[in-house]
This record gives C-alpha cells, structure tokens and sequence, in this order.
DNA sequence: TGAATAGTGTCTTTGAGACAATATTGC
DNA sequence: GCAATATTGTCTCAAAGACACTATTCA
C-alpha cells in the first residue's frame, strides 16, 4: 500500500490503455481470425489482432473504440460485436503497465467491403506466435465463441442474409466442430425464434428441391438469443 | 480521427482507470451486496461499490487491484473472484473520462473477519441510487450470477464448509429465486463432482436425521465447475 | 413410538437423436 | 420419372420433475 496517497495523475500517467478486436469469421469450413500487419513499434511488422489507444477526445466508451479500429481496418460498420474482457499487467506491452479492453466480432466472410492493405484472415488454430498477449484474448474469444454457440443463435452472425436452414446448420457444426442432429438444430431454432422467414424466397441452384429463406428478426441484428438449454448437451 | 497522432502520455493522462468489487452474499434468504461509505469526494458519504484505482506500482493485473481493494475494505483473503466486464466512457465519473474494470465475489454470509467501519449489507434489490454507473455494475453481476448458477457450481461459495446438500439446494434456490426440485438438485450435484463427502461427519442439532457434510473438491475452491446442461431449465 | 428431515427408488413427462416418409426442384 | 436435398412425422432414449417410500435422529 505505498501507493494509497496516488492522485489522478500519477496513477493515470502510468497506463497505457487500448482496445483490441478479434474479428472472427467463418471460412473454408473453420473459425479465421483478422490479422493486422503491425506499422508500429513495438512488435512493428509482426500480425497482430487490430487493436488501438483508446481515444478519449473521439470516444464515448471502449466499446465505441473498438468500432472505431475496426472500422478503420476493416470498413465494417456495424457487425455483432461484444465485450470479452479485460488483459492487463505490467508485463503484456513491453511500453509498460497497459491495459486493454478486448472484443469480439463477428461477420459473414463476404462482409468485408474495404480492409485495410496488411489485414489477413488466418485460421485460428495453428498460429504462429502473436504479440503481446493476443494469443490468450484470441483463446478466450473462440472459448467464448464456441461455448455461446451451445445456446444462442450467436452462430447466425456469419451468416449473410439471407440464408436457409440448412446453410445455418452447417456454421453451428463449423463452429463447434461437431456434426449436429439436424432435426435437433431446426427445433432449437424454432424454439429461439430469432429467424422469420421470408415470405415466397426460396434458394435455387440445386437439381433439389429449394430451401426456404431466413433473415434475423430485427431485434437480433445486433443482439443475441439466448436459449435455456443447448443445442445438444 | 483528430486524435490518431496522440502519443502514449497524452492519452494516458486523460483517463482514470479504477476497480469496483461486487462482493455478493446469501443472508435472509436474499442476494445482499456489499456497500461502503466512500470517503473521498466525487460521492463523498454515499453508499457505493468497494473500488479504487489501479497501482501499477503495486498491481500485477487488476485482478491483482480488486483483491487488493477488497483486501482493505474486508480483510478477505481469497474469496470467489472474477471479472464481470469493464465500464468506461466520459459521463460514468465526474472527474472526467473513465474505466473500471468491475469484478465479482461471493462468499458465505459470516465470512467477514474483520470489515472497515462504514461497511453495510444491502439487499441488492430496491437499493437506493448508487455513485457512478454502480447500480448497472450491480445489475449486471447479479444477472451474471443467476446465469451462471444454472449450469455451475457457483452458489456454492455462498456456503461456508463444511455444508449439506439440503443447504446447497436452498441457496440454489435463493439464488434463483425460484423453487428447485430436490432430487434433480442432487443429481445434479453428483453429476458435477464438485463436492467431497466428509467421512463420517454428518450434520447435528434437529430431532431428525443428520445430513452428511461436504466440502468443495480443492481444485473448485477457486474455480468453477460447468456443467452442459442447467438445473432445471 | 412419533415427528421431522435426509436420502433413494420409480413413474411420468419432456426434449434430443435416429430414421423414415414426404415434398419440391432441375434434369 | 429420377436424383438430390428440404422438411416433417414418429419412434426411441435419456434426463428432469413428481412423488412415494425408506432411513436416521431426538424427544
């Protein structure tokens, strides 16, 4: 406690406060993650989850941040986007005792209009090494990713709309890399009631009979249902 | 974007980054949080969460500050403890732009030892206004909390050791608020294997038969365990 | 022995998985 | 009609709730 008479100053003058992203999509059959190519120092060069200072002349929270470096790595505007946690320590940025408040987002993987040169989707197993402690936030949102997807339509944001029910069951197996009783997935998804359907649109292509369209209802657009009991277990 | 070229101390300066403590215990039946009497103006005398500001000097993470803060309001060593989330933006302080990152803790109703002059139990329902974004922080903990009790064992650490399974169920209860079905409870508890018989020793007092007594398997006195399906529900 | 609560066994209900049956499309 | 996939109906199985029965203590 030899710090207990710190005024504002002193203790806010030690901190380095950012956010960090991890935006997630749904590619090749599995979960990628947005990669940055770092301008700066430190770690300049390296991949790294697209993260910034948060600015407190611009914004109103963190999480008006975290849009704010999304959207200008990425051009996105409003994806589903969510509060992880919290990282932070003296040891995690090599500037000294940070802080950083990190998100995740998700998005369909035709969402992006205009990323910035430098951004790379890459699968999010198998990385090489991540700067700062990117390799633990990053661990945390597909833990949280996977572990919402047993109950929540959270899934239903890499889809683009509109969409059919089977496409949708094909990203809840993705997600949680794990085949899904497809009877069980449509009940769940009646039984949350996010999706109306689109009245006459039907997918085409097939030699097949076509599927019925699906859009989230408004509410969900940028929010999410939560069941009572998972998808399977 | 007019702040894009803000170096380190200039946006450190701007922000002060604090812990709030929700610490949550079960006394008369009801979810009862712990209040203190700030000292220190902004909200000089009002009720509000134990928090503080970080130390980096004395902090390994703020983790590491909200033990600490809880430390010295409550003695208490190692309670509970995990993060809730982090609230920030320009209007949540009147001192000027702020974060806090907000953590929660239970414990069983007598295990204070030795808590600061101006400490109070309050039911976490009908408190009066609370300081800061206080009251949205509580909120948000006690709804964690009634989440996660669902699935976990969480309400456990509203029980000081040794306890018995009709207590555990009627803090389950509490805590839900809702009426449990014993012998689903039970299993449950089974299924889990979060619990240790103690050998031999079994509950004493009423003119009925004792109930045997448990404590928490050592590796879930920090942690939780999860199970895949909830309680009811 | 009787009151009171602990703990168990079993029936019923509900929801998930399996699988079969039907529907709709392009060829 | 045939192939292919969508969608629905039904059977089966597992888990939760209800409830009754047994167990153990003290008065």
């Amino acid at each position: 406690m030899n710090a207990s008479k710190n005024n504002k100053t002193e203790n806010a003058a030690l901190l380095i406060c950012t956010v960090d992203v991890v935006l997630l999509t749904l590619r090749e059959g599995e979960l990628q993650v947005l990669l940055v190519k770092r301008e700066r120092e430190p770690f300049a060069n390296a991949l790294a989850l697209p993260g910034g200072y948060v600015h407190p002349q611009d914004d109103q929270s963190c999480l008006d941040a975290a849009q704010r470096v999304l959207q200008s790595k990425t051009g996105l505007q409003s994806p589903y986007l969510e509060q992880l946690g919290s990282f932070s320590g003296p040891g995690r940025d090599p500037r000294g005792w940070s802080i950083s408040v990190a998100y995740f987002a998700l998005v369909p993987p035709e969402a992006l209009p205009s990323p910035q040169a430098g951004c790379e989707w890459r699968a999010v197993e198998g990385l090489p090494t991540l700067p700062f402690d990117h390799a633990s936030v990053l661990a945390s949102a597909v833990e949280r990713v996977r572990s919402k997807s047993q109950y929540s339509s959270l899934p239903a944001h890499f889809c683009s709309e509109p969409f059919t029910l089977p496409q949708l069951h094909a990203v809840y197996a993705a997600v949680m890399e794990e085949s899904i009783n497809a009877v069980s997935c449509r009940r769940k998804m009646e039984e949350l009631d996010f999706l109306e359907a689109i009245e006459g649109a039907k997918s085409s292509g097939g030699a097949h009979r076509p599927a019925q369209l699906y859009r989230l209802k408004e509410a969900y657009r940028l929010r999410l249902k939560l069941a009572e009991r998972g998808l399977n277990a």
